[in-house]
RNA sequence: UCCUCCUUAGCUCAGUUGGUUAGAGCAUCUGACUGUUAAUCAGAGGGUCGCAAGUUCAAGUCUUGCAGGGGGAGCCA
């Protein structure tokens, strides 16, 4: 096991890790500087998700964490320690009079320490297990004077000024964990169903997507960059040879895709340069874009139903714990409104009969409901929280509202695309069937106007062996908003960039 | 980008019709306590009232501008 001592002194070697031009920060720290020993650096750890569930009383275990809270008198301390790998913390037990002072004095709230000694059942309340320690090791100190986190809750705006430290709140690690269980399931669900994973580019010289404002991505000199005769960037000169943006979709990539593995998905970084100041928008995000060959739009409308009530399920299957510490603490309806989206049928309508429904509804609603024009928010609202209180799905809108590669339906007004709208949160997808007739392509692509000299090799699909297919994007915050009862989307990414925000 | 509200101690917030030395709870520090559960009890320290200008004998308080944040809307996922 190595040598378990701990020395306390002054810092003579700052770790690597913080001698920078920030190390006077760390100049008041003095009184708690502390030499690490390597010690324990390698060998095994216990982890607390483990030991909480374990009866082997008597047996040697030794943990690792940060120290959530300490209290208790002269003679007896108890250590809450977190190590992140469940919600709930292990109570460590520590006879004062067995170790240094000095060192109990550093074991502090944020402080990071490791603790060996002996699994038992807990004499007090509160907690099955707990470990009787019998070495600590400060693996590092946190100054209480200036440590952000305290034992008290604190604000979701607080922290997300501290995007660093917030992953070792409750809160933040419930979300972590429900995250990365999501893009676990999500990609499960679409490997056990026959999908294929396409990874879709990053950087895209085709400025037809239609998502919305892009990120420009260049090398050229932002002081002084080429010019044309006619004053314009020349772009040529640059790294691809042309302008190019980051990406606001997948989608024409992986329409690429189905025309030859016929069930694919992209899961990626997206990035749309709006200038969106509410809690549902970022400007990047994590979307998943399934794009089915020989779909149409009903088996569309099946997928994506089976697709989230599996993740809920997923969700609810291997989260109960976080789930439940999110129900308690911000959303009493969590996991009966998880569940209530599982056990229900998704309403199934059209936009003309959405649009009857507004209007017979009597409601007064700030935008007027009229055929032709975008439903909005509060109508969106009205017809999943109140008319049908459940998940809707919307199809059939009026093509002048939507992409130019929706499929078109014979009426000639209207398009197969599809919305899901979910309580709370509203569109969490949205998609279509796509237009497979390379005429019928043309005539929309000429009529909003889109470039053909930028857009040639996706009509290439329509021309060469073309298929019936289907797809839809669903904005993986907007699923993890929806999962974890969190009320504004900058608090279910690690570290969001929005307009105006870009720390850390 | 529009509407609206907010910015006072490390955190969450009070602060009266403008008035003299700006408060509370929690956190922190010191002490007490033989098993605590966001421990408890006692005491102490802690403030450029977001920034800038203006009105006034006097501004945390009123006015204007700027910055940042929350909620709602639009754009969308």
């Amino acid at each position: 096991m190595g040598t378990w001592r701990t020395k306390v002194g002054i810092i003579e070697k700052v770790p690597a890790l913080v001698k920078t031009k920030d190390s006077e920060m760390f100049s008041h720290f003095s009184k708690f500087a502390v030499s690490i020993t390597k010690s324990m650096e390698h060998t095994r750890r216990n982890r607390i998700v483990d030991l909480l569930k374990s009866r082997e009383f008597g047996s040697e275990v030794m943990v690792k964490g940060w120290v959530r809270t300490k209290r208790g008198n002269k003679n007896i301390t108890f250590i809450s320690l977190n190590d992140g790998s469940v919600i709930h913390h292990i109570q460590v037990v520590a006879e004062v009079a067995r170790f240094d002072e000095e060192v109990l004095k550093l074991v502090t709230t944020g402080s990071c320490i490791a603790v060996r000694g002996t699994l038992v059942e807990s004499m007090g309340q509160g907690q099955h297990v707990e470990i009787q320690a019998k070495e600590i090791e400060i693996l590092g100190t946190a100054d209480p004077e200036t440590y952000p986190l305290q034992k008290k809750g604190h604000s979701l705006e607080f922290l997300r000024d501290i995007a660093h430290l917030r992953p070792r709140t409750n809160t933040f690690g419930a979300v972590l964990r429900i995250r990365h269980a999501m893009a676990y399931a999500i990609h499960k669900y679409f490997n056990d169903h026959g999908f294929f994973y396409i990874h879709a580019p990053i950087i895209t010289g085709s400025d037809a997507e239609g998502a919305g404002a892009m990120f420009r991505v260049t090398t050229l000199d932002d002081r002084n960059p080429p010019l044309l005769p006619d004053g314009q960037v020349d772009y040529s000169q640059d790294f691809f040879g042309k302008e190019t943006k980051l990406t606001v979709s997948g989608q024409l990539e992986a329409e690429l895709g189905a025309m030859a593995l016929s069930l694919v998905y992209t899961f990626g970084p997206t990035f749309r340069a709006e200038n969106s100041n509410t809690p549902r928008h970022l400007a990047e995000f994590w979307m998943i874009e399934p794009e089915m060959a020989f779909y149409d739009i009903t088996d569309n409308m099946d997928l994506a139903e089976d697709f989230l009530k599996y993740l809920m399920q997923y969700a609810l299957d291997y989260c109960i714990d976080d789930l439940e510490f999110l129900t308690k603490m911000y959303d009493n309806e969590l996991i009966d409104r998880l569940k209530g989206v599982i056990n229900s049928k998704f309403e199934r309508l059209s936009y003309t009969q959405a649009v009857e429904i507004l209007i017979a509804s009597g409601q007064t609603w700030e935008f007027p409901v009229a055929w032709g024009s975008d439903l909005q928010a509060e109508h969106e609202r009205y017809l999943v929280e109140k008319h049908f209180g459940r998940p809707v799905i919307l199809t059939d809108y009026p093509r002048d509202i939507k992409a130019f590669y929706m499929k078109q339906n014979p009426d000639g007004t209207t398009v197969r695309g599809m919305d899901v709208l979910f309580p709370r949160i509203g569109e969490i997808i949205g998609g279509s069937q796509r237009e497979e007739n390379l005429e019928a392509l043309m005539n929309r692509i000429h009529e909003m106007n889109i470039p053909e000299k930028d857009v040639w090799w996706y009509l290439d699909t329509r021309k060469f062996g073309t298929a019936p297919h289907a797809g839809f994007g669903l904005g993986f915050e907007r699923l993890i908003l929806f999962v974890t009862g969190m009320a504004n989307i900058r608090d279910v990414i690690p570290f969001p960039r929005s307009p105006k925000n870009a720390a850390f």
